[in-house]
This record gives C-alpha cells, sequence and structure tokens, in this order.
DNA sequence: CTTTACGTTGACGTCAACGTCAAGCAGCGT
DNA sequence: ACGCTGCTTGACGTTGACGTCAACGTAAAG
C-alpha cells in the first residue's frame, strides 16, 4: 500500500495522491478539492504531492465530517481546532467554546438519528405484521 | 398562528405557506422548491396553497432529514416510503428491504457521532487541564 | 529513445439547493 | 376606485462540491 521504494528502514512511510484516493474512496480531484480549501496541506517534493500520516488522519476526520452532513468549510474549522494554538487563557477559552457549539450540533443529530431509527423500527413492525397476515 | 378566520368550530386547521414558512423557520422559496420536487403537494383553493397537518408533517421529517444530511431526492423516496402500497408481498418485501438499507445507513451515522462526541469529550479534557495548567 | 503511467496546473461544466428579482392577480380597508 | 398586502408563477443568479477535460512535466520500462 505504502510508497516503500525510496524507504530504507526506519523511515516514515508517505503516499502518493492516487494511494490515498484509492484507499479513502475518493477521486484525486477530490483530494485536490480539499487541499484548495486549505483542509489539508501535504509535503511537495518538487511539485509532487507526499501525504504523510497526518494528512491520512485528516482526510479520515473530513470524510466523517462529511458522512454526518457538515459543510467543508465548517469542518475546516473543526479539524483546523485541533491544532489551533492554546498556549494563552483567552485562546484556550474560544477553543472550549467551539468544542460546546459541536458538541450541542452533534447531540441534536444523535437525537434525530434515535428518532429517525425509533419511527423505521415501528414502521417495520407494521410491516412485519402485515406481511404475516397475506397468504401464503 | 393558524388560519382560523374562515374555520366554524369542527372543522380542519389549515395554514398558508407564510404560515408554514415562519413555523418551521425557512423562507416560502424553500417550501416551494420542496413542492418543486415532489416532497409535499399541499391542497389549491384556486392557485393558493392550502397546507394541511400531513403536509407539517412531511415538512419535518424533511428538515429533520436535511440536519442528518440527506440529499433531498433521498428524502422523497424515504418519506414516500411510508405511504407506499403495501398490498402486495412483493410490495411489501421491497419497502423492508428499504427499511434495512436505511437503518444500516443511520447507524453508520450515528457510530460517526459516537465517534466525533467521543474525541471532542478527549479534547475537552486536554484542553481543561492546560487550562487548569495556566498561572492565575 | 519513445511509450506508458502517473503526476501537475488551470479552466470550465454540472448538479443540488435554494436566493432573488420581476410581474402579475386577488381580496379588503378606506 | 385605489393602494396595500399577500399570494402566485416564471426565470435567472449563486454557492458548494466536486467532475471533466486540456495541456503539460517526468520517470521508469521496453
Amino acid at each position: 500500500m505504502a510508497s516503500r521504494a525510496r524507504d530504507p528502514e526506519g523511515e516514515v512511510e508517505t503516499w502518493t495522491i492516487r494511494e490515498i484516493a484509492e484507499e479513502f474512496d475518493v477521486t484525486h480531484r477530490t483530494v485536490r478539492h480539499y487541499e484548495e480549501l486549505g483542509l489539508i496541506s501535504p509535503e511537495r517534493h518538487g511539485t509532487t504531492r507526499i501525504y504523510h500520516r497526518r494528512d491520512k488522519t485528516r482526510l479520515g476526520l473530513i470524510l466523517r465530517g462529511k458522512r454526518l452532513g457538515f459543510p467543508l468549510e465548517e469542518i475546516r474549522t473543526i479539524i483546523d481546532l485541533y491544532d489551533a494554538p492554546r498556549g494563552r487563557r483567552s485562546q484556550l477559552e474560544y477553543v472550549l467554546g467551539q468544542i460546546d457549539e459541536r458538541r450541542t450540533d452533534l447531540e441534536q443529530r444523535r437525537r434525530d438519528i434515535e428518532d429517525a431509527l425509533t419511527e423505521l423500527a415501528g414502521f417495520e413492525d407494521r410491516c412485519r405484521e402485515d406481511l404475516s397476515k397475506l397468504p401464503g
């Protein structure tokens, strides 16, 4: 999976854009798009992009955010939060405030999902009941 | 809230597009857009749209679907499912299959949310720890 | 040394989900 | 009768999230 051709033992693993795209099942265009928006910033070897483990971590976070329906801009502010400076009290308090907003949002979504699953279960019961009443 | 001017006691409640939009905190344009896509189909009084309770129910489902990040087309197939004919075995089996797909999807999203909340909690702990180490 | 594979940067296209006019009709308050 | 308000139907604009070329560089493989 990883590009090991130029990696003597003990060096860090790196990946090309194609390997990254394949692994996460997206197109290279998508990966580049995320870079244009500043969500990832891979190393460059000349003009060629070199992806490290932290880029994979971020991409994982991006795609999870997408599955949850967050817009990319919002995703950027969230994952940037993890790397934000937290040296001063004001900075830490800002980050903690952001965390609270995120949590509130996520908890709303969780409730929505619970509700949807509950309804779905009830609906399934009714369907199975209908089915059991059919001839045959 | 409801238009009662022409409602003698005992008649069903109805609402105008503006009332609906206000109640759900969307624009009338949004409501019309959903109608164009076939997600709701209010009664007409001449050219004027008249919304009943079932329209409100559907709009609620639509907006919840949106909060969960589903595209409108997919939302339409889901809420249509609840009204789908289920008289024949093949129809019921189709519906049950769709329900299963929906549940799998929702459960994936729930896992994503749980993960995100867990990470967020860990991150908050680290931040609070940092904060407690600050002077003052 | 050319082919082939994979990489690069634009630039334009597309689709969803509306926003934003424009222009018109319909009732009703004075 | 007249204007105001609220509703209507187009029709075009916008934004986000990519898709889809075109045109080019480069490095290993035949």
